[in-house]
RNA sequence: CGCGGGAUAGAGCAGUCUGGUAGCUCGUCGGGCUCAUAACCCGAAGGUCCAUGGUUCAAAUCCAUGUCCCGCUACCA
């Protein structure tokens, strides 16, 4: 067997301080979505997700409740777990910032980047806000040295002595970087937004703090507590160890390395676009392919936040309307790399037409069809015979590029728009062709049965296509209709799939075999429902 | 202040580069069909394409000015 080529693929390594909400769940998803489809063309796939742990906001709520920061940590990180297996997630690797063998990874790394000569030791002075927890330039203070959000607050002078990173070393390499890989930060606007950025000249930034201790020690100075960025995001790194690796770098990068992307939020952008790729070439490192900032949900144009209280809880969704109507709403409803709204009313009209109605309802019709008129089997047709201008034959003969393009471009709501079009065609063509009455024309007439029976391969095929194509979106879905037209797959069991080349075939129209046995026709997707109490009535 | 992105039917968006009957999905209303998950198909209503001015035979599309929204403008992840 050849080695299969190898992608690696990251969410953010979300900060345990809390229960993970929507903001964490929408890129999960999305790289759940892009891992599953590259494991699905046969791609050696290694998804990475995780928890930033360290920290002085996390040592604070966990004294603030009592405990230790690491006890605190394995509670949230719990949660987050628990969320990722109801939504189907099936990541390769869970990274925690408060592994061991991320200590070593981070000392490691420190070491390289120092011996580079891009660490030094100088005074953070500056103004700082107790309730921003935040140096303050001059400029934004208000009159009487208060601060701009809290504006009765005096802001206090500091004078801190920290080790920074000479990120203005790397301005030029990373101008030149966007210009030679210009897919490097992606969408374009989130480039343009870097790149002006980094024209503006880059400051050192700090990656040491000795006001609190959770965090591990600077190698060269144990008073200090290395600072998030030279923490956090080293765990791209570390999570690529194999269990039984020593952990060094040279393990970390052996297989998996570089990342093929990033999947961020677009508020961490910066520190990917920019921080990252200057700290992996100091330390010698390959850079990722690129970087991909999302969008959030608003609500109303309020981004949805724990802080503004307006979060739905995913949760509360799931128990509703299940994983893969969320993971659809989720990539299909909002561009990825915009902002989108959530609108409950919409989430349901939208999952019960695309998936009930359209989708479902046509292999439910179809099937029952086929079983009253063709003994439960695959209609025995040559698929050869199959014009060329038949219109589902036309549209899905492409289909599997078209899909292949969209998903590799983060395209999401193009997978499934595109997907669509031809199961509506589906509906518009079994109207058209009306089987129902080919078949009973068809007792009569050799001819017209034969017809109908290829009308109802052609659908058939094309539900079928329909669902291998969703399958990263709508995994369970996708095996419901596999299961019903007689496939023993499961798109949640990599044992099930033959990774060979089922892609190559699957994403072909016209492969469904002859006389396959169909299964019985249930729905595929239940309708949904609003909560009977939350009329949610758009005002 | 600087840079960037927007403003198109009740909602969400496409169309703008390469001017020429304003399109898609959801929702609403009417009809059809009966194979189907009260589903599907067909049709209709609904738009001063932010405003004003200009170029042109013709502007959502090009140009100018203005209005309003949003993002970025460095150490909270």
């Amino acid at each position: 067997m050849t080695a299969a080529k190898s992608f690696s693929i990251t969410t953010p390594l979300f900060y345990v301080n809390d229960v993970p909400h929507i903001g964490s769940a929408y890129p999960t998803i999305a790289t759940d979505a892009i891992a599953r489809f590259q494991r699905m063309r046969g791609y050696d796939v290694r998804f990475v997700t995780g928890s930033d742990e360290h920290g002085q906001k996390i040592q604070r709520t966990a004294e603030e409740k009592g405990r230790t920061p690491q006890a605190h940590c394995d509670e949230y990180v719990d949660s987050f777990k628990a969320l990722w297996q109801r939504l189907n997630i099936k990541y390769d690797r869970f990274i925690r910032t408060t592994e061991v063998r991320h200590a070593a990874i981070v000392k490691e790394f420190f070491q390289r980047v120092w011996e580079k000569g891009d660490i030094y030791l100088s005074q953070q002075k500056g103004y700082y806000c107790v309730s921003c927890e935040e140096f303050k330039d001059e400029k934004d203070l208000l009159d009487g040295k208060r601060c701009n959000i809290h504006v009765t607050k005096e802001v206090e002078w500091r004078d801190e002595e920290n080790y920074f990173f000479r990120l203005s070393n790397y301005q030029a390499p990373l101008e030149a970087l966007y210009k030679t890989n210009p897919d490097f930060i992606q969408p374009e606007t989130r480039r343009n937004e870097v790149i002006k950025f980094v024209e503006q000249g880059l400051r050192d930034f700090s990656i040491s703090r000795v006001n609190f201790d959770w965090g591990f020690p600077v190698p060269t100075d144990p008073n200090h507590v290395i600072y998030v960025w030279f923490d956090a995001l080293l765990g791209y790194l570390t999570a690529l160890l194999e269990d039984d690796d020593e952990p060094t770098l040279e393990n970390a990068i052996k297989r998996w390395y570089p990342h093929h992307t990033h999947i961020i939020g677009k508020d961490i952008l910066r520190f990917h676009a920019v921080y990252w790729p200057a700290m992996l070439m100091s330390a010698g490192l390959e850079l990722p392919g690129r970087i991909f900032g999302h969008g959030f949900f608003l609500d109303n144009g309020v981004k949805m936040g724990k802080s503004s209280g307006n979060a739905i809880s995913p949760n509360v969704l799931l128990d509703r309307y299940g994983a893969d109507a969320m993971r659809y709403y989720f990539l299909k409803e909002i561009r990825f790399g915009q902002d989108g709204s959530f609108e409950e009313t919409r989430f349901v009209n939208i999952l019960n037409a695309d998936l009930a109605n359209d989708l479902g309802n046509l292999l439910n019709r179809t099937l029952k069809l086929a079983a009253k008129n063709g003994g439960a089997l695959v209609p025995d047709i040559q698929v050869l015979g199959i014009p060329d201008n038949n219109p589902l034959k036309e549209m899905g003969r492409n289909l599997g590029d078209f899909v292949t393009k969209s998903y590799e471009a983060l395209a999401f709501h193009e997978v499934c728009e595109s997907v669509l079009e031809l199961v509506r065609l589906g509906n518009r063509y079994i109207d058209e062709q009306a089987p129902w009455t080919l078949y009973k024309l068809g007792k009569s007439d050799p001819k017209k049965h034969q017809e109908a029976e290829q009308i109802i391969y052609a659908i058939l095929e094309s539900v079928r296509l329909a669902a291998y194509l969703l399958a990263p979106i709508i995994p369970a879905t996708s095996t419901r209709i596999y299961q019903q037209l007689g496939y023993f797959i499961d798109f949640d069991d990599a044992a099930l799939i033959d990774v060979s080349n089922l892609f190559q075939t699957h994403s072909t129209w016209g492969i469904l075999e002859s006389r396959q046995a169909l299964g019985e026709a249930h729905p595929i997707f239940q309708k949904l429902e609003l909560p009977l109490d939350e009329p949610s009535a758009t005002p």
